[in-house]
This record gives C-alpha cells, structure tokens and sequence, in this order.
DNA sequence: ATTACTACCTGACAGC
DNA sequence: TGCTGTCAGGTAGTAA
C-alpha cells in the first residue's frame, strides 16, 4: 500500500499525538508482523515513553527509552486511533492521556496497528538504524549517489528504484511515474540511462514525492492517515494505473506490462527502450 | 554478487 | 448467488 509519502504522512500525523507519551500497555493478536516477537513486545514496550517518530524510506520508527518500535505498513498497514475504521487489529497500543494542563488523567489515547494481510512488521529493534540495511532514503538522496548507485546495476531501472537496500521508499506507484516524468523505458538497465536522464530522474522523483506529500499521498483503494484522512495525489498520477488512457504527453495509449512481478504502466512512444536492447532477452516480455 | 521467482495473506472486482 | 480467476501500494527467502 504505502510507498514514502504515505508512510511520510502518517508520521507526521501520528507524531504530534504520541510524542512524548508513556505507553501504558500493548496488547496483540497473533499475527506474523511480529515475527515471533508478539510476546515480547507485550512485554517490554509498556513503561517506554516515545520520545520522537522519525521515517526511513517506508519504516516508521518510534523512539523509546531503550529499543526503537519499527513499524513497516507493509500493503495494508495502517496506525489508527479511532477504531471506526479498522477491520484487522493486530496491536493495540494504551498510551498515557494529555498531561498538559486541565488534563484529568481519563483521556488516555489508543493507537491501533491495523494489517489486513499481514504483510507489515511490527518489531522491536534494539540497536542502530544501520540493521536494518537500508540504502538511502529517495527523498534525501544527492544526485551524486543516486548516479553511483544507478550507474553500478545491470538489473532494469525499474527494479533498482525499488530495491530498498539500494535506496529506500520508492514502491511500484511512485517509480512508474518518476520513470514516466524522465522518459524512460522501465526495462532500461540502469547502467546503460544516459547520465542526463539520470539527473532527469533524480530530479523528478525528488519533485514528486515532494508533492505527493504535499497531498497527503495517493489513495488508491483504502490507504489513510491516521486521523481517517485520504491524500489526493492519486488524481496528478499519469503513467500508473492509467492502462489504455492517452498519454498526457504524446496521446499513445498507456501499456501495461510486468516487471519484476508488479503491473508497470508507461507510455510506449515517450519511454523508449535504448537502441540494441529491442531484441534482448531483457525486452522479451514486451 | 546479482537477478528472478515464489510464497506469504486478505479483499475487491469481473465474468460466468 | 456463488464460484473462479485476477489484481493489489511489499518484502523475505531461495534458487539459478
């Protein structure tokens, strides 16, 4: 589901609300987002306070006193604080209430992680972010990086972008229409992009993601924050999920094929493939 | 050391 | 109303 500015948003939506406060108690359902840590989570979260909120690529990671809480959405992964809208609790979080002023010490906050498949993570990591082997995260990364990394794989641009270890937080939505903005054939190996498209790309998926998190993400089918809110970039989207529409630019009809396993949508006229590649092994699922 | 493919889950939707 | 097949924003693990 969520890709970096959904997972951005629902930080900066949680943030706010939790910073600072006690957890008072967790309570899981068996689920494998815990990885088998269920009852150690119980045990050791409650009595840690969250000092911050912070995001890796699509991680969540909340600060306490003594471990990180890693939280990765995974598909359908969502923090809640209303139970209005869950379907699949798989942790309930019981933090302390508004200890400001006026605060009676009744209003204590619930955050549920809510995962219909089960394909997050919900962890315990002690130790440094490092660990976690992720590369760098797309919305910070220099042009000088983004190159060396590109520049070094054989592999189709299209996996490389979304191959966390190399660089973190781009998902199947977002490198579909960077790939689209900088004209570029998602096949395309990523040593063999012009180094011009190359800064072309660096520049457009930093500009979109940008203001993707200026609208709160794309919804596709059920993604919110976790005050309920959808985003909107949904609608500026003009490669992905746009199967058989015009191109914005050129009017070809938009095509669908599979790369990597996963729907890759783009224009067949403004994204071409490098000369010689056309009868590779590498094109052969055009 | 890459790269490619399967498995993991549930739900929505299209077509019969 | 089912039933079946396909698709879905992700990643871990395994096999070439």
């Amino acid at each position: 589901m969520p890709e970096l500015p959904e997972v951005e948003t629902v930080v900066r939506s949680v943030e706010p609300r939790v910073r600072g406060k006690l957890i008072r108690s967790v309570v899981t359902s068996a689920s494998r987002v815990f990885g088998g840590q269920q009852t150690e989570i119980e045990r050791e979260a409650p009595g840690q306070r969250i000092h911050a909120v912070t995001r890796i690529g699509k991680n969540i990671l909340f600060q306490l006193d003594r471990q990180q809480l890693r939280v990765h959405l995974g598909m359908t992964g969502r923090l809640l604080f209303s139970e209005a809208v869950m379907t699949h609790p798989r942790a309930r979080l019981l933090l302390e209430g508004d200890t400001g002023e006026g605060a009676d010490g009744d209003g204590a906050l619930q955050m549920i992680y809510d995962d219909a498949r089960q394909f997050g993570r919900f962890q315990l990591v002690t130790g440094e972010v490092e660990s976690l082997g992720l590369g760098p995260d797309a919305l910070s990364i220099t042009a000088q990086a983004f190159q060396a990394i590109v520049q070094r794989h054989r592999g189709s641009i299209k996996n490389l972008l979304m191959n966390q270890k190399l660089l973190s937080g781009m998902g199947n939505i977002y490198t579909d229409e960077a790939l689209y903005q900088a004209k570029i054939h998602p096949l395309t190996p990523g040593v063999l992009v012009p180094t011009q498209k190359l800064q072309a790309l660096h520049a457009a998926m930093i500009a979109l993601l940008r203001e993707a998190i200026q609208q709160g993400g794309s919804s596709i089918s059920d993604y919110m924050d976790a005050c309920g809110n959808k985003g909107s970039y949904q609608e500026q989207h003009q490669a992905y999920g746009r199967t058989g529409l015009p191109c914005p630019g050129c009017g070809t009809l938009i095509t669908r094929i599979v790369v990597a396993q996963r729907g890759t949508h783009f224009c067949p006229q403004c994204q071409r493939l490098p000369r010689g590649l056309g009868k590779s092994p590498l094109a052969k699922s055009l």
